[in-house]
DNA sequence: CTTGTTTATCGTTTTTATACGATAATGCAA
DNA sequence: TTGCATTATCGTATAAAAACGATAAACAAG
């Protein structure tokens, strides 16, 4: 019975709940934060940081690229990450652009 | 093997991964617009327009409701739901503060 | 070449989300 | 009171997310 409709709505919807749904978990989050802190993008300092096991923070940094938020290469034995700020800039205006469509409307709670 | 591990990081990062999870579903995204533009309050007309079954909207609504975005009162044999202003706006500026603060670092991309 | 380090992926388990039909509950109208 | 419309909740099924151990792959150093 087919869960996920998503593509029943339109693609501005579909790209800003799933700009939505990266950053909808704490882990990812401080990621995040690590990640913009340390310019010289980190690999494996962020499982020291993060209360969670290698294979997990690994998903998320899967996540995050995917999400097209964050780079990634490969140096050697090691991984380096680093934020896409262009995609982050975007994100960020597609979020305020949505908020403040809807705040153009009157603004009146009725309940 | 507990699924959910998200105690361990701050309230911060808590409070705004829940905010973003419940904006991360298009549905809901398009019931925030429906609610932002008619500013007296809908209820049934929301399931008119999307394209899901009347329980699965009772759902999403529920969800926003209780993430605190939109407010909801019985009036009779009808629901009434509005959007909460007050916390949509505690909620931008979060993002907008979240945002702003990883962009105080030097924004160099290295890979 | 072998060893050790680092990280991604695989396989698995548990939890949560998504979706819907069916039903219950609520209150209006006749 | 009886019926009708509206909506929330229950039960259930499927899919996705979250977490981890184990393993594989890639490379540096010896």
């Amino acid at each position: 019975m087919a869960a996920h409709k998503t593509d029943e709505f339109g693609k501005k919807e579909q790209d800003l709940a799933a700009f939505a749904k990266a950053i909808s978990h704490p882990a990812r989050i401080a990621i995040l934060k690590v990640l913009a802190q340390r310019n010289e993008c980190i690999c494996g300092e962020i499982v020291e940081i993060l209360p969670l096991a290698q294979a997990t923070v690994s998903q998320h940094l899967k996540a995050l690229k995917e999400a097209g938020l964050i780079n990634g290469t490969v140096s050697g034995p090691k991984s380096c990450y680093c934020i896409n700020w262009e995609a982050f800039d975007n994100f960020q205006s597609s979020f305020n652009t949505l908020f403040d469509k809807l705040k153009n409307s009157n603004q009146k709670s009725c309940c």
